[in-house]
DNA sequence: CATGAATGAGAATTCATTCAT
DNA sequence: AATGAATGAATTCTCATTCAT
């Protein structure tokens, strides 16, 4: 019953949100009980975000200003591509991992139908698009090959997404321990497995003499 | 129990809600338009499903039903490894193309925390992982090892899932044509990248730099 | 699933409706409860009952039948006053014993504002009325004093209600074999007390020696 | 918190469902009737009372507030037995006359299978039943006596409370004016009833021809 | 007699939002 | 800033009944 938390009204929403958003679903999840959650009369979430939809907003916009700050980082320095790779997986995990929920959600978000959300959508696509042609020339890619560049930059970003996204049913099924360590073995097998994968392609699209390493 | 009539209620029911599920989410579609669309009482839902959510598990049934059966037949040969591979994807993009909308939902439902289907979830889940260990196997992999074992079987469903989930954001962006021809390459393409990817792994997993090759 | 029982549906649905109704209620049952119980076609309640105010009626009308052949079998003779009395207790709660379902059925629809309903109560109630001024002459009251009237009769047959309808709390609460034995004491309990306090009113009516008033 | 308003949403819902309730039953009228009544939007229900069945709670909960109230009263004075009897008598009819339409609903639920509100019963007749004891031993009744303590004290009160419930019936059938003047002699002609009967029943139980009379 | 699909009205409840204070 | 009562539309589900077979 404590009245004013350190934290104030919006931000005790957003994490109330965050948290039932991803576990249930934007449409499952009512506005009473966020605000319950929050411990905040519901009234201030029209006052704070005008409405439900205002939060999404709030939390996509808030997902996409860490995004693409994070991939700014990775993109700024000149690594060799091995360790280039390496660097963007790793980056890529460590963001999920930190921002899991808040990803979940605006995973779960793409295919919504509501109007306000898809012109966000379109924006904030287009912008991650052209950050990942610059990163595809890096690995002597062609970007203009859309079939291939369809494919390896979406393979890439949604295993690691799959990885979260199943993580709990995992936890329960394969009874692992995700700790620090496993991630250190998760970042590193990816990475070899889409290095290997991606010079085989590069054998196939330019060479194309053999598979598997020469 | 005679299946009257050139396509049934019950089967028209189950029709429109993949579709508008698949579109929108199961949360965010209710059961009028579900009716509506499928041109049947309001009541004949709860009459042949017992509920919203009945649809829903008879989805997951029928995707699940389809899906094992799938899985089955591509297990029962016994191809070199190269051709395997290729098979399993071929496969496995077929099966998504072909039911893409029951894919998805299933999903997207997935990671839901929507408690009636918890159960429901399990179940499908364990008889998959019995699946996959077997064809994991095949691939010199060790199907104890679980991190190994976490990371690359949804890595390549999930990059054939990513594909086909954002397939309609990719034609808008990017203008592909999704024919026959996209298709094959798209298989190609991504056999390539995870067979190179896997003998990597397999090179970094045991020391072993080449197996399975003639 | 056996199909057909020694006892046609008519009956089945008939017994299924008087152990449903006397438990929850005309209102909270449903005829699709009855028909399961009964283990017939739901349909086949319009049939035998056109619909399920008709049970009801059904059940009211054979009550009021077995009722009616109860009391006009007490009239008949002509005994002693103490010997009577117990006598029409012992009846009673013979009857109501037997017939508990159906005598709660009756009892809770009495208040019931259903217009089929009304008529067939005004109907029986009067010819209850009836028999009662019989009954009453013979302990020596004036049946056409209204008010002493209105009193004992139904002080009298409410009682015995009272302990039917109550049964089930008090052998959770009392912890009491409701057994022959029990039914033995009740009904001597009962009539002494009635008796005695007849003897009394009489007393009242007629002499008024006058007792417990200032 | 603040009891605002001459008469607030909360005890107008209150009161038409108390109105409507004990005229045609808690299964029977529905919560746009009772939101109609009150004047209130339907949401309102849910809004203070969590629901149809939330006003049921509260009704019984009212009831036996007042109930108990009044119970006590009775029970504080020591009378001799005559005057005591008449009293409880009285303040009985008394009480029932001031909240018949509140009695009349407890009265019919409470051997309803209603599955949310067995508890709240048997807490409120475990409540009453040690109230009953009390009262049972200035009698000179054995409180243990179980069989002759199940029946008196169900048979006095069913016998006022019956009177209420067939009231209307009654009036129409009889032509009786149900004023203060009749309900004068209907407390004494109960209490003459009752003072006699358990006088006999002394005798009966314990071979004692007479107690408390002059 | 019996079935089971179908109907349409109505049930209770919950929704996001607004408003006066 | 914050409250909580109030709104009205929309939610899912169940109702008793009917109809063609």
């Amino acid at each position: 019953m404590v009245q004013s938390s350190p934290k104030d009204g919006k931000q005790r929403i957003l994490e109330a949100a965050i948290s039932l958003f991803s576990k249930r679903g934007f449409d499952a999840v009512g506005v009473r009980e966020i605000a319950k959650e929050a411990n905040v009369n519901i009234s201030m979430i029209s006052y704070y975000f005008e409405g439900k939809i205002g939060i999404l907003k709030a939390i996509m916009n808030d997902f996409h200003d860490r995004y693409y700050q994070m991939i700014k980082n990775v993109m700024d320095d000149s690594l060799p591509l091995e360790e280039c790779v390496g660097r963007i997986i790793r980056n890529l995990v460590t963001f999920i991992r930190t921002h899991t929920d808040l990803t979940m959600i605006v995973l779960h978000s793409l295919p919504l139908d509501i109007p306000e959300i898809v012109k966000l959508k379109a924006n904030k696509i287009s912008k991650l698009i052209t950050e990942l042609s610059g990163l595809f020339k890096r690995f002597g890619l062609d970007p203009d090959d859309k079939v291939l560049f369809s494919i390896v930059g979406p393979s890439l970003v949604s295993s690691i997404l799959a990885h979260f996204r199943f993580k709990s049913v995992q936890k329960n099924v394969l009874n692992i321990d995700f700790d620090d360590e496993f991630y250190e073995k998760y970042t590193e097998t990816l990475t070899t497995l889409f290095l290997n994968g991606l010079n085989g392609l590069n054998g196939l699209a330019a060479k194309k003499p053999e598979i598997g390493r020469s």
